[in-house]
DNA sequence: GCCGTTTTCGGCCCGACTGTTTTCAGTCG
């Protein structure tokens, strides 16, 4: 049997059944759903197991025929009515709309006057002219549309937030340095903490919009100016990374800030609600209609007041519950950075940090911390390159570890990143393993095996006394979705078992990630937020692990890094018994 | 196609910018 498939593969099959609908002339409303169905699946926790539960249907925007066509895809890889509309279009078709400038008209234009339903068409028609045949298509648009050619040709997926938030900060510091421009902040995905950006968006405040917008546009870095208005500018960087920049009066900085910030189906229930109690939402204020009078909110916060709700937290802000949950009193008050106490897992030069245990143990009682564990690898019985600790150079560094974190007033506790071997046991024996104050365990090998195998790999790494956190549960990377396993089957065992389970920070990582946390909660797993620093400047990569918190709705209390240091070795002590 | 603290039928978010236009359609977010 085929694996089942992912929620990315689920919502990109929903997607090309509403563009294929839009071409196929189905009504607005209609071919909208599905759009609105792949946003719910995208961020929800796996499907498949929704499925196997009969949850489907609580899924936002999924009703009985959509519910139906979702099951088909997780059987057979398609479902019928899908292939129907295959049928019926030339799988290319699609690459048109994905072409910056062209929209669902002028495509259909393009494929039923003129037979274009390819990239490779299209070129062909740019080049002998037939194109100019098609009405409203001056020489801008044609001229557009091959810039649109090359950049999509050039464009790469999806940027990775550890790519895209740096950035945002290099732009905003520029702006900060060269224009007129208040309130400056990051908003739209970047500002979610999603885990891939498709853009970077900008809001602003100034009295001078003008020159705030002519400085951006000239920035060095951009290769294009996409539009350049009176308060809205987008250029184009090397590599095709879109920035979007959006300046406001300050009085409307909240309602700017909300606006931009989305997600795009976050703001479509938000202003659905407000229509119902007759209030128009948009970045330009909140519009009284019967009285007509505009709210100008300084501050976001005062746009969710406005309509009688609590406030959400942007990394919230997915259309997945939130905005009930804001009305009834009921949205948990998420962990932020500033709860944390410590960091369960860095690495130093003992294996493969950049940093000596010295180094890493000063910049993390600089940073404030109570407490803090030192985690190297352990050396994997040579199963890899070994740049591990074996027991007797574990139990070397653990006489050094807390005489120098007494030296820099910090809790330093002794631990290890150690391998969960392919068949759950782990890198150390348990009486090697008693000897440190908590222990870290993750897959790092044999990543392959099969899903029933994975799964209890992983329960039985859990079930060790002497586990006491699973780190980066999934295995996900930037270009892997992770390895297969029953993840409902491991949340009821972590929390069975009193094992916490990791949200990673490392950029490259950010695992869990907010749907799979979510779920996870409904099982009462405990989290740790960590940044898996490989050196002194990785610390800060914690503040990702706790943007996935807050996407999965983690309260301070499920944190173990948020409780006191007492708390922390009550945790281990009770799974040790 | 989905959904409900006005509705199980009749609704369904909002606005900026561009290019080709004599007043607006198309695209985008």
């Amino acid at each position: 049997m085929a694996a089942s498939p992912t929620n990315t593969e689920i919502a990109e099959k929903l997607l090309r059944i509403r563009t294929l609908m839009e071409f196929a002339g189905e009504p607005f409303f209609k071919f909208m759903a599905y759009e609105r169905a792949a946003s719910a699946v995208q961020n929800a926790g796996p499907i498949p197991e929704l499925i196997a539960r009969g949850t489907l249907r609580e899924l936002p925007g999924i009703g009985k025929t959509i519910a139906g066509r979702i099951e088909e895809i997780c059987v057979g890889g398609t479902c019928a009515y899908l292939a129907e509309l295959e049928e019926r279009y030339p799988p290319t078709l699609m690459e048109l709309l994905d072409v910056p400038g062209v929209g669902m008209k002028t495509a259909t234009a393009m494929f039923e006057q003129l037979g274009v339903a390819s990239l490779g068409d299209l070129e062909a028609a740019l080049e002998s002219g037939r194109i100019t045949e098609l009405p409203r298509l001056g020489k801008k648009s044609i001229e557009n549309m091959r810039r649109g050619i090359l950049a999509y040709k050039g464009r790469k997926a999806r940027t990775p937030l550890g790519k895209a938030l740096p950035l945002a900060r290099e732009i905003i510091a520029f702006l900060r340095e060269r224009t007129p421009a208040d309130d400056l902040t990051t908003a739209g995905s970047v500002r979610r903490q999603e885990l891939t950006v498709g853009d970077i968006d900008i809001v602003c405040t100034s009295d001078r919009p003008d020159d705030v917008v002519s400085a951006f546009v000239g920035w060095d870095a951009a290769e294009a100016v996409l539009a350049e208005g009176s308060t809205k500018a987008s250029i184009w960087l090397a590599g095709g990374l879109q920035i979007d920049l959006r300046v406001l009066p300050r009085e409307l900085y909240g309602n700017l800030l909300q606006h931009f910030t989305g997600s795009r189906e976050h703001n479509i229930q938000l202003r659905e609600y407000a229509v119902r109690k007759n209030l128009r939402v948009s970045e330009n204020g909140i519009v009284d209609l019967e009285s007509g009078r505009t709210i100008a909110c300084r501050r976001e916060e005062e746009v969710y007041s406005a309509l009688g709700m609590a406030f959400i937290p942007a990394e919230m802000r997915l259309g997945m519950g939130e905005i009930e949950a804001a009305l009834g009193g009921t949205l948990p008050a998420v962990v932020g950075v500033g709860d944390l106490r410590g960091d369960f897992h860095m690495h130093c030069t003992w294996s493969d940090g950049a940093n000596s245990l010295e180094e890493m143990i000063s910049a993390v009682a600089a940073r404030g911390y109570a407490y803090h564990s030192i985690s190297d690898h352990s050396w994997a019985q040579g199963t890899r390159t070994q740049y591990g600790l074996n027991a007797s150079q574990l139990r070397e560094q653990r006489a050094k570890v807390r005489e120098i974190g007494e030296r820099f007033g910090v809790r330093t506790l002794c631990s290890s990143e150690v391998d969960i071997l392919p068949d759950g046991r782990l890198d150390f024996a348990d009486d090697e393993l008693a000897e440190l104050d908590i222990v870290v365990a993750s897959v790092h090998t044999a990543t392959n095996i099969s899903r029933d195998e994975m799964t209890a790999r992983i329960i039985r790494a859990c079930e060790n006394p002497y586990v006491n956190v699973i780190g980066h549960p999934t295995g996900r990377m930037e270009a892997f979705a992770g390895f297969e396993f029953d993840y409902d089957a491991v949340f009821a065992a972590a929390a069975r078992t009193g094992t916490a389970l990791e949200i990673d920070g490392h950029p490259g990582r950010l695992d869990l990630s907010g749907p799979l946390i979510r779920r996870a909660r409904d099982f009462g797993v405990t989290f740790t937020c960590d940044s898996d620093a490989h050196g002194v400047s990785q610390l800060e990569n914690i503040a990702y692990a706790v943007g996935q918190a807050r996407r999965g709705w983690v309260t301070k209390e499920e944190v173990l890094n948020a409780r006191p240091m007492e708390d922390v070795l009550a945790f281990v002590a009770a799974k040790r018994g």
